[in-house]
DNA sequence: TATGAATGAGGTTTCATTCAT
DNA sequence: CATGAATGAAACCTCATTCAT
C-alpha cells in the first residue's frame, strides 16, 4: 500500500499544501483520500464531509476539480484501474519455464491484490453499483490489460511445448487466477470469522499464494497418461 | 431464486397482510423485500423509507420487529446465512467415487451462488462493513457449516483410496470452490465489462461451471508419477 | 390582501401549529408563508430556509409536503390561480346595461390585482420562467376561466343592442384589461421612480381605476357617425 | 435585437478580444452576455460564473469593472434604458394629425417592446426587486423621458384643434400606452399557455399593435355629442 | 397493531467572491 | 490585463427515526 501515500505528502513545492498553488498536488491529495475513505466505506456509506476533512483543502476543492460525488469516485476508479494496469505491464516473466511462468504470474496477481486491499475493495464496491461507473469512464475502458497478453503468450508456449493442455481459454485462466487472488482480500472478514482461520498474517499469506499457484498450474498442466 | 419471492405472496392468512395481525407473516415480507433492497444497493445506499413501501405493512413494523436499520440488516444476513446452510445440509453425493463426488461439490456451489445472487451480494456487502453484523450475530456464528464435513468425508474417502494428495485443509479446499463461485457472480459487472464477455447466459455458467469442477478436481488428485 | 394572511393564524384545532397534527393547517401555512416569500424575491431569490424559519413548523415538513422548492412554488402558484378563479366565479354584474356592465368588470379586474399584489408578482416570476410551472400543472391547465364567460356575455348584450361594435374578440378585450389592470402592480416600482408619480394612494389608484374602466369603454363603444 | 449582437463580434483592434487591450469591447461584451442572462433568469437565478463562461473574457474582469454583481445588473439596467432612450429621441412623428400622430406613438412603443424582449424583462426583474438598483443609479434618474415631451405636444395639437377631450394626464396616457405594449412581452408565456393563443408570430403581433393603438387614440378623442 | 405526520441532524452541492501567478 | 485556483458561507435536500392518533 505504499503507492496510496506516497502522494499525500509529496507537495511539488515545498512549504506544504494549502500555502501555495498546486492543481495536480490538490487533486492528488483528494484522490487519495478519497480512495481510502471509498475503499472503507462504500460509495454511499463514504462521506464528502469526511473526505475533505482528511485533506489539505477544503470540500469546495472536490467539486472544483470532480464536479461531485459520484465524478470523484469515477476519478478514484480511474487512478484504481490504471494503477494495477501500470504494473502488470512491467511484468517481466524472463525466461521461465512455461509452468513456472504461470505459477509466478498468478502469485504476482496474488500478491498485488493483497498488497492494494483498496483496489479490491474499490472494485467491490463498484461491482454493487453494476459497474455504473466504470461504463461511464472512456478512459477505463481504454486501459489495455496488457497482463492477457503476458498470459496469452505464457499459455501458447506452454502448449508448443507440448506441456499445456490445449483449449483452454486465456480469459477463463484470468477469471480464476482473479477469483482465487481476489477472493482472499475481498471476502476475508466473513470467511476467516465463519471459519476461524487467520487470511492476514504472512504464514498465511504464503501458504494460500502457494496454493493458489498450484491449483492454476495443475489446471493447465498435461497430465501424463 | 424462489426462495425469495415465496413468502412475499404467501399470507398465512386469507384478506392479505396488513388487514390482519400476522407476525410472522408481516416479518417475513419485511425481510424479503429488504434482502433485495440490501442485496441491490448494499447497507448504506439501502433506504428504510422505500423498504418500507415495497412491503405490505408500513415503516413502524419495521422499527417494531428489528429495532433500526442495522437490526434489519443482520436479521436479513442472518436469513441469507440459514437459507445456504440449510440447503447445505441436504447435500448428498451418493455413493459416487471421491473425484467425482468432489466435482459435483464444487458444481453445486457454483450453482447456489449463481442461483442466489442476493445471497452473494450481502456477503460483498459484509464484507465492505468488515463483518460487524456478522460479528455480532449469535446466531450466524453458532451455524454448522455442514458442508465442511461432507467435503471433509469426501476428501478422506479420496486420500484413503488413493486417488487424493495428503496434506490438503478442507478449508483451503472450501476456499478455493468458494472462491471460483463467488467472483462468478460478485466480479460479474466489472469483469464481463472489461473483457467483453458474458458470465450470465446458461451456457457461459455452463462452461464455468465445468471449470471451476475441473479446477478443484485436478487440484486434489494425485498425479501419475 | 385579507385573504392571504387569513389562514395563518386560523389552525383547525384550537392550541396553535406545532403543538398538534393537522396537516391541512400545516401546509396552509406554509403555503401562507411561501406565497409572501416567492412574491417578494422571486423564485430562486427566495429561501426554502427563510420560508421555514417563518412557518410554525420545519424546513423537512416543506419538503415532505411539497416534495422540493419548485413543487412549493407550483403549489403557491396553483392556489394564486384558483384563489383568482374562485372570486371571478362570483362575478355578478347583475343587470347593469352593458357598457356599464363592461367598466364595472374592468374595475373590478383592477381592484383585483391592485388588492392582490402577491398574485401579480407571482404571475410576473412565472413568466421570468417562461410559464415552466404553470405548463407543469394539471389543476392550473383545468381552471376555468369564468370571466372570459362573463365577458363574452356583456359584450353579446351589447353588440345585439347596438351599442357595441362588432368584430372584437373577447380574449383580445380581455388582454387589455388585464394589461392595464396588471401593470399599475407589476410596474409599479420602476414607472413611480421614473415619473416620480404615486401609483399607491387611494386618490392614485380611484383615478386610475376611472381610466381603465373609461379606456376599456371607450374601445367597445360605437361611436356616433 | 441586432443591437445586443453588434458589440460581441467587434472588437476595435484585430485579434479578437482576449489577446488585446480594449476595455470599452471588454465592457461592451461583458454587458451584452449579463443582459442577455439577467433577463433569462433574473437577478437571483442568472449566475456569474455562467456569464463570465459566455464572455470572450474572465471573471475576474467582470469584478474589476463592475465591482461585483448588483453593480453589474446596474450597469446592464443604465444600458438598457439608456438605449431606449436614446431610440426615443429620435421618434419624429412629422406632421401627422394629432390622432394619427398619437397611434404612430402607441404603436412604436408597442414595436419597441416586442423587438427588446430583454429590456422589459429586465424592467420585470427590477420590479420584482422593488427598483432598487434603479434607485441607485443616478445615469437612470437623470435620463430625460423625451417621449414624454412628445406626447404632451401631440396631446396639445389635438387638443387645440378641438380632436382630443381635455384634462388627460400625458404620464396616464403614457402609461396606458406602456402597459398595453409591455403586456405583450412579459406575460406572453402565462398568457398564451392559458388562453391558448399565440402572441409572439407576426400575424398576432400586427393585429395586436393595431388594437393598442385603437385603444389609445380612441381614448382621447372627443366623442361626437 | 397500524398509519401518516413530524423531526433534527447531517448530507451534497452551489454561490459570489478573492487570491496567486 | 488575464487566468485558473481557491474559499467560506449558505443553499437545497435526505435520512433514520419517533410521535400522535
Amino acid at each position: 500500500m505504499r503507492t496510496d501515500d506516497e502522494a499525500t505528502d509529496a507537495p511539488t513545492v515545498p512549504g506544504g499544501l494549502g500555502r501555495t498553488q498546486d492543481p495536480e498536488g490538490v487533486k492528488r491529495n483528494i484522490l487519495d483520500v478519497a480512495t481510502r475513505e471509498f475503499a472503507a466505506k462504500g460509495f454511499s456509506g463514504a462521506r464528502v464531509d469526511e473526505i475533505a476533512a482528511k485533506t489539505a483543502t477544503s470540500k469546495r476543492m472536490i467539486y472544483y476539480y470532480f464536479r461531485d460525488k459520484e465524478g470523484l469516485f469515477v476519478a478514484v476508479l480511474e487512478e484504481a484501474y490504471s494503477g494495477i494496469r501500470k504494473i502488470e505491464r512491467r511484468l517481466d516473466l524472463g525466461d521461465l519455464p512455461p509452468g513456472e511462468a504461470l505459477r509466478s504470474l498468478a502469485e504476482f496477481t496474488f500478491d498485488y491484490q493483497n498488497a492494494h486491499p483498496d483496489f479490491v475493495r474499490l472494485v467491490m464496491v463498484e461491482n454493487i453499483h453494476n459497474a455504473v461507473h466504470l461504463e461511464r469512464s472512456e478512459r477505463i475502458q481504454s486501459l489495455n490489460v496488457s497482463v492477457i497478453d503476458v498470459l496469452d503468450s505464457v499459455y501458447r508456449r506452454g502448449v508448443s511445448e507440448g506441456v499445456f493442455r490445449e483449449g483452454i481459454d486465456v480469459i477463463d485462466l484470468h477469471m480464476t487466477i482473479s477469483a482465487l487472488s481476489f477472493f482472499n482480500v475481498a471476502n476475508r472478514a466473513t470467511f476467516s470469522k465463519i471459519f476461524k482461520c487467520d487470511m492476514e498474517s504472512e504464514e498465511s499469506l504464503a501458504r494460500r499464494r502457494a496454493q493458489v499457484g498450484e491449483t492454476v498450474v495443475r489446471y493447465v498442466l498435461k497430465t501424463k497418461a
